[in-house]
This record gives structure tokens, sequence and C-alpha cells, in this order.
DNA sequence: GATTTCTGATACCAATTTAGTATCAGTTAA
DNA sequence: TTAACTGATACTAAATTGGTATCAGAAATC
């Protein structure tokens, strides 16, 4: 079972581009070289994040896009919510006047429990925090890369 | 965000019938017809949990299918590891080969733990805790209407 | 002012997945 | 022998997914 598709995943991952990038504009071109991701799927994307408001752009020459918010308020859930909607985990959940089955329906409680908690985690996952791991793992690999330079 | 999909919701409901009838074999029709689900879609559904293991079948006249286990040793995950596979937030996730961003993904961590989290909650949730449930509904509501009768 | 580099908007597409239907063969009880 | 079942499997329409293509317009630069 997949949950986050493309969309979400170029999504998160231009996002953490324009995050480690503080200054200026950056092109759509830029990002899909660094991200590889296919350049006029980012250009959707990008809209979709600009039109959402976490993403602002500038159009011309030497324009582009960047973050409209710090990366530590841009919550991966946000990022999930505009591409896919909200988490839902059974399909009847909130759309109550669909389902025929609600009355006898017990799997609503539990699946209701683990969907905020699913949420939630999302919630607490920003850009920033990714960021933050990816230099960690960055230094940690350089490092490592020091100490076996030293042993040749 | 819709997560289980319909083959996973009828399977899960088709085994709470199964469970709620203690007594013999129970044919598709009867699960059809007592959850609406689509008879031809179900016997299929049936099929797949019988070839897991879950439910076993008797062919022929009065034959019909029963749980293979207790409802309290069914977990909802390993149903919808049945029809759709474990949950994998991320696609690149255990496909490591497909993967050729492995090495700048800063998603995997926490993605990685969320799945955890949700993998684990899927498995405390059994068709017997559903039923449990569903019974203290039951009696929740019967009590209810007894009151009001009372005040009527 | 022409050209180049950008975004905005939107239409299109193939492949896959989803949800559901249909058919036929074989088994068992009555 | 016939009716009520499951086993196996093929088929389908519609939606979704992942990706492509096009054209218009804005700003910097030559
Ligand atoms: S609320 Fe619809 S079947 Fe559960
Ligand atoms: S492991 Fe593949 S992009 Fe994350």
């Amino acid at each position: 079972m997949k949950v986050l598709n493309k969309e979400t995943d170029y999504a998160v991952r231009a996002l953490i581009s324009l995050g480690m990038k503080s200054d200026g504009w950056v092109s759509a071109k830029v990002i899909s070289d660094e991200q590889a991701i296919p350049y006029q799927f980012l250009r959707r994307i990008l809209q979709e994040l600009i039109r959402s408001g976490l993403v602002e752009s500038k159009e011309g020459a030497g324009g582009g896009v960047r973050l409209a918010k710090e990366p530590g308020l841009i919550a991966v859930a946000e990022v999930i919510e505009i591409f896919q909607g909200k988490v839902q985990l059974s399909e009847c959940m909130f759309r109550k006047q669909l389902c025929s089955n609600r009355a006898n329906c017990v799997l609503r409680h539990e699946i209701m429990r683990i969907e905020k908690m699913v949420n939630n985690e999302f919630s607490q996952v920003t850009i920033g925090k990714l960021i933050d791991d990816l230099k960690a793992v960055e230094a940690m690999n350089k490092t490592r890369q020091t100490e076996q330079q030293e042993t040749v």
C-alpha cells in the first residue's frame, strides 16, 4: 500500500531544496535538475504550492520561486493535504451522508483514532526538521570520509 | 487521501459478520445481503481470504465459509496486507534498488517511524476487538431505546 | 526593442488501479 | 437430479496517476 504519491513526494523534496537556499529566487529548472524531478511535472506542482501560499514566485528572467514561510513552519501534513487531501483511512469517514452503513460500522471508531495519530505525526514533521536531519547526515558522511582519507 | 480500499473494507466487514456467527457455514449470499456488498465482488474477496488462511470454506449445498482462526487472533493489519500489501508511506522505502535518490533522502527516516507506528496500531486492532466494540454500541443503543420507551 | 529566461494556465496522454460483473466448472446435500 | 454452494478466472468501465506539451505573458539583459 503506497500512501504518499509522487506529487507529494516531489513537493516535499522541492520544498527542502528551497529551504536550503536562503538567498533569492530559484527557478524550477534548478530544482528539477537538483532533485531529478521531471521538469513539467514539477512546474505544475510548484504552481499548486504557490496557490496554496507555501511558496511565492516572481515572473520573468531572474525570477523563480522561494518559500513564503520559514521551513520550520511548513509541516509535511500541509503538503499532503494540498495534493492528496486530509489523511482518511476509510472513505466513508467524513462523508457521512454517503455512507449507508454508518450505524453498523465499528471500524469507524478505531480508524478515526489511528487517523488522528497519523495526521498528528505528519503535523510535527516540518521541512525545517527534514533539512536539519539532512544536514546532520551530510556532516556525518563528511566526517567518515575524512577518517577514511586519514587511514589511507 | 483514501488509505483503505473497498476490498480491505469489505473484507473486514465480512470477517466481522463471520465472527459474530459462531455456528456453521455461512454462504457468500448471506454476507453479501447483510453487509450490502456486491455479491460477485465479495466472492472474489472471500476466495482471497481463504487462500490466505483467514477463512475456510466448504463446497456444495449447505456449504459456505467460516473463520479459520479466533476473531481475536485476526488483526486488521493482516487483512490490509492481503489486499493492499504492507503499509508503505513512500514508495521508495523498501524497494531500495529502484530509488536513485536514497543518499539524499531525509524523508526516509521520519516516514519509516510513522510507518511503523501505523503498522503497529493496525496489528492491535483485531476482528474480535471490533466485534466487542460493535456489541457495546448495540447494547448502548438498546438501553437508550428502552429509556425512551419508559419516558413515553 | 528583440531576445532570453522565467512563471501562469491549461489541455492532453498512456498506463495502471479500482470497483464491479460475468461465466463456467465442480462439489455436496437433499 | 436438481438446487445451493465454492473455485477459478476473464472481462469491463471509470477514475487516478504520472507525465508531457503548448501558448501566453512578465521581467531582465543585450
Ligand atoms: S462509517 Fe461507513 S462503513 Fe464505516
Ligand atoms: S528513499 Fe528514495 S527519495 Fe527517499
